[in-house]
DNA sequence: GTAGCTTTGCTAACGGTGTTACAAAATATA
DNA sequence: TATATTTTGTAACACCGTTAGCAAAGCTAC
């Protein structure tokens, strides 16, 4: 009875072992170099072992991209808590989805890259709910009683995501010094305020 | 004199040979099979050829990409052309750059994916320059006398291609079918809408 | 026309990738 | 201790981008 679960404790320690060796690498190195003999190498195992905690590749960035978009409603759900006004949360999100995308730019490459690998498994990850959910929750407690009929929260909320997602990707390309310099005070952060500021309008009036 | 003639016209139809070839693979079987050695299977030659062509395989990429964004300008001036006033500008270009975007996502992916390879070649497409422009000149147009001092146009149009490029990556995440049925008068073209109204009310009033 | 030079193209290799069939070693069970 | 089972490694397959070296073809000059 113990052996075997021994053996379940050990095994899900070579997980996260790949895993946290497939992470380190992706984070000083980038995502060029993932590449699954790499972290065979690293964890000090032969590559077949990697197939009997992954069936493929894709399955581990499929891991990473759930990862982040549990981190992204974490942060969200982090940001609305301090402050009591829906507009000044929406506000607040936005600002931490800026944040989040810079900070980790690597979850946010692997998210949101229109990449080839990660198209068709963007499906599985049922973790986008919980981003889904807290700007929602916020959109709908904005709405005035007065215009509930003609606000869409779902609507609402799509357009939210396409401002931030489409202001960080434009900012993403170019290197990585100009974006830490564009990160606070710069233009990027003008545009950021214009556009929520015009959102929040859009939907109060 | 002529003997040099020829076989530059010649290396040019080897050229344009390759591209064809590699542009025609890509659509029909997408970017993960876009690879050298295959081209030159294709074309008949062997690879060497394709390097003396091209210096190595980001330099096809950023052909594509430069075409890419001298199509895109085009499309925008073409979608300007018709319309006499900046704000019916303003929304057939958010529409035709929605369309340009599923219609030729081979492109669109290529262009603005924050996939790996692209990344550091996107500063030398001067070729983006056509887009910002047709874009500033209508914002430029809209924005009342009274709020030249306010409305930095600039600003505006990155707000802008922010938010065109956001609605149109999110609703790229997901399968190609879907993207199509979402194309005319779904949900996605009322976010478009809606986004593009919130976007010239920021400007005007 | 032939000798020499230049251009052109191909073969074959190097080092890398994801993936898997199969054998060996380690472990558990009898 | 011998057998069965599970775990791990070796080595292969089929790709990839890239390049060195060599053979063939074309052009130039005598």
């Amino acid at each position: 009875m113990s052996i075997t679960d021994r053996r379940q404790r050990q095994k899900e320690e070579v997980r996260t072992l790949i895993l946290d060796a497939a992470w380190e690498m992706v984070v000083t190195e980038g995502w060029p170099s993932f590449s699954i003999r790499k972290i065979a190498d690293a964890i000090e195992y032969s590559v077949p072992v990697i197939y009997s905690h992954f069936e493929n590749k894709d399955a581990i960035l499929l891991e990473f991209n759930r990862k982040g978009f549990r981190l992204l409603a974490e942060r969200m759900e982090k940001a609305k808590s301090g402050k009591e006004y829906p507009a000044a949360q929406i506000d607040a999100m936005a600002h931490a989805y800026w944040d989040f995308a810079f900070t980790n730019y690597q979850y946010y490459q692997l998210m949101f890259g229109l990449g080839i690998p990660t198209c068709e498994t963007a499906r599985k990850i049922p973790e986008m709910n919980g981003f889904k959910d807290a700007v929602c929750a916020s959109i709908e407690a904005l709405t005035p009683a007065g215009r509930k009929a003609s606000v869409d929260p779902f609507l609402k909320y799509q357009s939210f995501w396409s401002m931030l997602h489409g202001l960080v990707s434009i900012n993403m390309v170019g290197n990585i010094v100009e974006k830490q310099a564009s990160e606070h005070g710069g233009l990027a952060e003008m545009v950021l305020n214009d556009v929520i500021g015009s959102f929040i309008k859009g939907i109060v009036s």
